[in-house]
DNA sequence: ATAATAAGTGAGTAATTACTCACTTATTAT
DNA sequence: ATAATAAGTGAGTAATTACTCACTTATTAT
């Protein structure tokens, strides 16, 4: 498709060759606070023109047409931090000090959590749009597989092979890792983002605990 | 609220006294078929009027907003179908046969799942606008709570008496269960939608077992 | 210093939006 | 059968939408 290519140009131009202006910074973090707040369908150009106190025409200039501003929004944040989480996360914890499964989750818990405390926004505008256009969907979700998936995979099947964790099949333990730990991120950072009154450490080993060894007394 | 009130009285005239026409019939049925598949932002008033086949003006005649077109799409859903659900499974399920909180679990997974199948398009609707409209999120989950998780907790205390769950807090335990049970929800019904090949039986064993007992071997 | 290019502007535009209203047609009560 | 009420219509409306374009201002290369 020319779109990934228009996209992956508007990445280099935005990430690499950092010349952004002052007014695209502005235009771009301010798209990013409304698409978070109302979503992308109920922000209009003209209230992200006026909110960023630049023309109209100015966003148009930089960025073609309304859908490719939230494309330049979202996929330099996919397609950078993904794979470099992915680097990041596995080497990190594997290498180093290969701990037991429940460390490795803990780590990859507490990393991905920063990670989207740094980017609530962002991660929010993601969840609201993966859901409401399928075109994204079907865009990230193939990506997202490719990049994460495969080296999951491969850890559980490190721990398993160490006799750490049960005898199904390892795409099915994958599936329910991140059912949980996406359904923790969307109720926390998305359903109920402005809950304070949380002890996180606390919640982590919850989640820890409640994948490892479940309910049963 | 007069909102509510006023909710109260279409969800009174459209349930109880079902004089629904022909064509408000029709107008339903299309809204919830266009908001499902593009999201409630993106489908316009006259989008539907010409799916449903009907003059743009009886749509507001019947339903006097968007808004509340939507509403009258989501909240008979909602606020009948919770409690009655809740009655039906907490009675059936707990008073004729106790058995195992895995086989609790097991009642009210495939319980639920009959349910969204039989409302996959306003399940999907009522996601999406979840997330969308925070409006929404602070009438509707506060009313989910109240019915349903009170329920929930006894039903948890009961298990516990008996020494068949971990001893943590009930309501941890509680969201533990709604977090993975939804999130796989989602991700069945939302995220992937056509997905065809899942055998059910497996899958809501699978799910069971993990949160049962954990991924630990 | 000058020319060339890029960034920025804002009035203007066609299309679409949710919604109204005067009117017609169907349904119900008497 | 008739009057009263409700359902249905569709042209019309003000506001808003994403986007354009001729023009001005700033930045960069020479």
């Amino acid at each position: 498709m020319s779109k990934d290519n228009l996209l992956d140009a508007i990445i280099a131009q935005t990430k690499l060759t950092k010349k952004q202006t002052d007014k695209q910074q502005k235009i771009v973090e301010t798209a990013i606070k409304l698409f978070a707040e109302k979503g992308y369908a109920n922000t209009s150009t003209s209230e992200i023109a006026k909110a960023a106190m630049v023309a109209e025409g100015t966003i148009f200039r930089h960025y073609g047409t309304k859908d490719n501003l939230l494309l330049s929004v979202i996929l330099p944040f996919i397609k950078d931090s993904i794979p470099t989480m992915a680097e990041e996360v596995f080497s990190e914890i594997m290498s180093k000090n290969i701990g037991c499964f429940e460390d490795f989750l803990r780590a990859l818990l507490k990393n991905r959590i920063d990670f989207i405390n740094e980017n609530k926004e962002i991660f929010q505008i993601v969840v609201k749009e993966l859901l409401y256009s399928d075109e994204l969907r079907k865009e990230l979700l193939p990506f997202f597989a490719e990049n994460i998936l495969d080296r999951i995979i491969k850890v559980i099947n490190m721990y398993k092979e160490r006799g750490e964790l049960i005898d199904i099949p390892s795409n099915t333990i994958q599936r329910m890792i991140f059912t949980m730990i996406g359904g923790y991120f969307v109720s926390r950072f998305v359903l109920q983002p402005d809950n304070l009154d949380l002890d996180e450490d606390v919640e982590i080993e919850t989640l820890i605990r409640f994948m490892m060894d479940g309910l049963r007394k």
